[in-house]
DNA sequence: TAAACTCAAAAGTCAGGGAAAGTCAAACGA
DNA sequence: TCGTTTGACTTTCCCTGACTTTTGAGTTTA
């Protein structure tokens, strides 16, 4: 498992994160110091550190940039847990408003922010959106919000 | 962040902002105690200080120049009214961020909204959307939710 | 004296180069 | 097969310097 070069990587953002839950590398340095190249940074993050599993990846590019993950509280977070791992990659309209409103109604998010996640994942407001990308589109935005409502419920 | 000299400047108009919402500099001292060129004076207030994130910038050449910054404070129906048609079509994700964050530091959204609103927007959640739809999706979205956020403070 | 004429001191513009992360598909391996 | 590894190419952001434009002040001229 930790044989590979991505096990490692793997264990070292663990390692990281142990201290306080988040961390912050530049890539090529990272890779660099694992004798690896920037991409697989990357693909670790992107199999390994996915919302499913209670992380969030932010970074930007240019001089000066960054990665950085955070690992979402694991304070009362089953019940979102449960449902951003309930979500799957696809979800529509009429399932995603259900979900909300169980949530709602089992008061683990709050009246404003099942407002707020339900106009996002509008018809209307993902208009734009070709439509056989919608409800893909809307499931990974469902995710990442109840996850950052989540991360956010920690203080 | 501020580990860009751009990181700096933008930390140091900020903190002369914080007193009263205003700020004159002249953009040769400010580089020259930054240690920068004039010219990235410009680029950071252009990129940074735009009116669609709620910042006006007059200024005049020749001797005596200068360069006022100004935050602009709304009360809450015209500061939501004015972030939805500032938007636009179109929106990237960094003017996305900045435009949440002046409505926090405005006191026209709180914490958590602006938490879940970043998380929509953000590159992650949109990542299943073309390229070439992201940036409308995510100024529909963005619009729908701020509407979204204005009903449920009336109501 | 008043209009016109320098002139230097500011700020603005722009294009290009560099640094850093992201993407993607092909090759590889247990 | 399915997960890993790689690297060529793309995109985003930062930084710089040469060149342009504007402005106010001082000077000249009718």
């Amino acid at each position: 498992m930790s044989s590979s070069i991505s096990g490692k990587i793997t264990q070292m953002l663990l390692d990281m994160l142990e201290q306080d839950g988040t961390t912050e590398i530049r890539r090529n340095d990272l890779a660099q110091s694992l004798g690896c190249v920037p991409s697989q940074i990357n693909y670790v993050i992107s199999s390994r550190f996915t919302p499913e599993r209670g992380y969030i990846v932010e970074s930007r590019r240019g001089g000066g940039g960054y990665v950085k993950i955070t690992r979402v509280s694991l304070d009362f977070p089953t019940a979102i847990m449960h449902a951003v791992n309930s979500v799957g990659p696809s979800i529509d309209p009429l399932t995603a408003r259900s979900c909300i409103m169980n949530l709602l109604a089992g008061d683990i998010i709050d009246r404003d922010a099942a407002s707020l996640i339900a106009a996002a994942l509008d018809e209307n407001a993902l208009r734009p959106i070709p439509y056989e990308f919608r409800d893909t589109a809307r499931a990974s935005i469902l995710k990442q919000m109840l996850l950052a409502y989540s991360n956010n419920r920690k203080g």
